[in-house]
DNA sequence: AGCAACTGATGATATATATCAATATATTAC
DNA sequence: GTAATATATTGATATATATCATCAGTTGCT
């Protein structure tokens, strides 16, 4: 498929680390990028195989989630817009440890590994920032571990529910792109067993779980289940 | 406390990423060490502190762990020789998202986050290597959290005792140096679980778990109890 | 329109695991 | 060496959570 976004140099999405390149770095990010379209559903990355591309998200949304033992996956957290979907693995053993599928329609920018190889030895800067970016998401999935292990069912969905509402949406109000069992996927629960967490919530007024979405009504009070365990 | 290795360059020990120094480079990093020594049961670093250095760890064994609420505590791993403990708090908000306890006697190098920072930016093997040693303890705690979430109890303790009997002593039989608490907060059990599991193994002759020590008789049966969860 | 497949919801039941209470054993202190 | 303190062990019980069975909507397909 031919490239729609003119460059990564005028790109309006940005990825954080992408700031420290020069623009003739720039130019050959955008000369080797490959643009891709994904319908919902669709997987981006495959667990298991070759990690030779990182990912940058342009538009859409997308679930990274650990596939377990064939059936069980557990959902790592949901990727937005400016993302920049680069496993651990890359750096190791050169396979993903992780799965990506679209949710919504997506758009993304595939981006040889080879070529961060280079920018990472030839700027510093970047590299530096490479390293914040690595350090955020994995004190994130430290987070999650450690709630996931310490936390009972209201909790974890208290965390989940305030982690799309914060990081993800950025408003008390949002879409539930995500079906009961992938919350469930998220924080380690049955699917039934979310929906009666879910309903709890709605019954003491803390949110209201329309047909699609989900709206945060007593948001302190969700925050106190999510603090208290 | 004066130091009492004589260079790094002749460092016994020797930290992976260093290789990628230049004896200048190594220059720099000894010259900006400092040697301390801990006590069993003392804290090297404390969670929630300022994370404005390395710890290189020189000799001897220590813990890594999350303090949760006071109370509860999780086990992210041990540290041995080699191990260069640097949280990924360095490079986000400055804190250290993880406590680090000395559990036998322990030499260990500080040093100065400064300096890593310097090095990053003028060697770009070096930068690429710390992302790899980074990028490694991630999959590792990656893996650990979804082990915690889909292994039940025989499983998860199977995981610790196989962690300890590869990764760190490189010996099926070992010293027992986590109480059963503690082999709790790694695998996320009561401790009273933790006894009857290794009651368990050892009545179906698996392990054989001697006053401090433990000895793992038939591996294979272990991995199995590892994999079916 | 109508069948299939999936998602959501709900109650009943089963199970894994935590907690409690009590004793035994080891480790440290004086 | 004995008291004192921490850790290990064990059985009984409580609780959180998973599983099962069932039904009601929803969506998609042809």
């Amino acid at each position: 498929m031919k490239n729609t976004i003119e460059s990564c140099l005028h790109c309006p999405v940005g990825c954080k680390s992408f700031r420290y390149l020069t623009s003739g770095e720039m130019d050959f990010v955008n000369d080797n990028r490959y643009e891709a379209l994904f319908r919902p559903g669709e997987i981006l990355v495959k667990q298991g195989s070759p990690s030779s591309n990182a990912l940058f998200l342009f538009s859409g949304l997308s679930k990274t989630y650990v596939e377990n033992n064939g059936s069980k996956n557990m959902i790592l957290g949901i990727d937005k817009p400016g993302e920049l979907i680069l496993g651990q693995g890359a750096f190791t053993e050169m396979r993903n440890n992780f799965s990506v599928a679209a949710i919504t329609s997506v758009k993304a920018c595939f981006i040889g590994f080879d070529v961060f190889r280079h920018l990472i030895r030839s700027n510093g800067a970047f590299a530096e920032s490479l390293l914040e970016e690595m350090s955020m998401k994995s004190q994130l999935i430290q987070n999650r571990m450690v709630s996931l292990a310490h936390k009972k069912m209201p909790g974890r969905i208290a965390e989940a529910l305030l982690y799309l509402s914060d990081s993800i949406f950025g408003s008390h109000s949002f879409e539930m792109i995500l079906s009961r069992q992938e919350l469930g996927d998220m924080t380690n629960m049955a699917k039934e067993c979310v929906v009666r967490i879910l309903r709890e919530m709605e019954e003491s007024g803390v949110i209201k779980s329309d047909s699609s979405g989900i709206r945060i009504l007593d948001s302190d009070k969700l925050r106190m289940i999510l603090e208290k365990g």
